[in-house]
DNA sequence: GCAAAAGTGTTAACTGTACACCCATGT
DNA sequence: ACATGGGTGTACAGTTAACACTTTTGC
């Protein structure tokens, strides 16, 4: 992160010269899924003099696709590669922007955004899912950054700014409707995992009870894990076998679905 | 339609104004999909001075929605109200443009578009397909319109420009997922219809034969159907009965998809 | 040894699929 | 009458769902 200095820099430079250098009343969030303590979270950043939340997001450069504009948000926030990233709607209610947000961004700099000014114009933006593995973002502790991010529970997300909580809901929706004919876990869980893990993460995204014994079948009949000949020892109890995911047909099956359509 | 003077002014204005107007960068396309003949077909403008065809687009109005942008594109090519509209991909390659596109569209008036006018910055497209009954558009069956709109086979599209081919194919695959866990027959069929012209419709979505009995009973089951006492007569051998949709059924299973989720 | 969690097996219910048969209509 | 397409029924197979039993581990 930078200093306040050579963040005034780069705030000034997005003002005055962000139109040349974006695509302009367009944007993207990215509702970053992890799931840790058996509980669904996604990332959101703490915006600075206000109690609400924000989903990471960003411009989307001249010549760049809004995949990559996605993506770099998400190594910006997180710092993890190869993550499953999925566009699934856009939002363009004319009303949704927020010229506040941006104007006390500045206002602490002695800055006043110019009413015609690109940042206060209405904005587009394509909302992008992505399913990331906990325990590989390092977030930054430091809860003195001006936009510190944060794990919350999908479920305690009261306050966002504008329209970020229909947002969420949106990619939630799609989340568990891809569930029925992608596998998704890969992303979520660590390398090694457990099936009632695995199990407990389905659970969550679709906010139900699962057979235990009919999961670990149908899991296995997909064909895409690899059991290996370790256990998690440590817990209570009879220790449960590790699995990963076989990469090769874990792709196949992201290609072709589960099922492999009609 | 209008005159080449009229035309030429809304042109004009296009060129001049059309940034103050329309969102920057920012399209919509729409892939309009009708079932004629037993062949599924779309809706494509016919190009001027070009072999190559286009799908029916237009800009966002700045304070629009973009899926009113869609349904205004819709409206102006097919006069048609109450349409099946889904927004399905975002296509966003920086080189997808073409400005040769506009250029020659301006070319006849004398005019060179400047190279900085926002006509021939990068844009990027929100895909829509729509679903509509082919009885009902209007296509103007002048061949001499600037931009004529025909209904083409979906296995016929050869040449089309910039990346619409491709839009057009993922539009396809997006409806075919959609066919899965969403009535669609509404949209694309006349009020009345019969169970073998419904299963026609899925056989040409799906490109695949389905079982004549199963496919009766399976849509009959989904219970959106209402059966009159009426049949098709005129074609030969027996004739089939006549349905239509149950409005309230059909509307609560789109929002709640055929198998109501796990 | 006991409680709690994990592994494996069995059976019943349901769904999908593949047919067979009968009926209506135009030629 | 017969060829063709449409309506209805049934039987089998494959899948899903429900549940029982055994094994392992920490206390």
């Amino acid at each position: 992160m930078t200093k306040k200095v050579s963040l005034s820099t780069g705030l000034k430079q997005l003002l005055e010269k962000g139109d040349k250098m974006y695509q302009t009343g367009l944007s993207v969030d990215t509702v970053i899924f992890g799931f840790h303590e058996n509980v669904l979270k996604i990332l959101v950043l703490n915006i600075q003099y206000s109690q609400k939340r924000a989903l990471p997001g960003g411009f989307i450069k001249i010549n760049e696709p809004v995949e990559d504009a996605a993506y770099r948000v998400l190594q910006e926030r997180t710092g993890v590669a190869n993550i499953f990233l999925q566009q699934f709607d856009v939002f363009s209610n004319p009303t949704r922007s927020d010229a506040s947000i941006h104007q006390s961004r500045y206002k602490d700099y002695g800055v006043k955004i110019p009413k015609d000014n690109w940042l206060l114009q209405r904005f587009i933006t394509i909302g992008f899912y992505a399913l990331i593995d906990y325990t590989e973002v390092k977030t930054s502790d430091s809860k003195l950054d001006a936009e510190h991010c944060e794990w919350v529970d999908i479920h305690k997300l009261d306050s966002m700014i504008m329209d970020h909580k229909e947002i969420v809901f949106k990619a939630l929706e799609s989340l568990r409707t891809q569930l029925a004919y992608t596998p998704i876990g890969k992303n979520l869980l660590p390398k090694k995992f457990t099936m009632p893990e695995l199990q407990k993460l389905y659970e969550t995204i679709l906010d139900q009870k699962l057979d235990r014994r009919n999961f670990q079948r149908k899991m296995i009949s997909f064909g895409i894990l690899n059991k290996l000949n370790e256990t998690r020892k440590g817990g209570a109890h009879k220790a449960p076998f590790l699995y990963t995911f076989n990469d090769k047909k874990y792709q196949k099956a992201l290609k072709e679905g589960l099922y492999g359509s009609w």
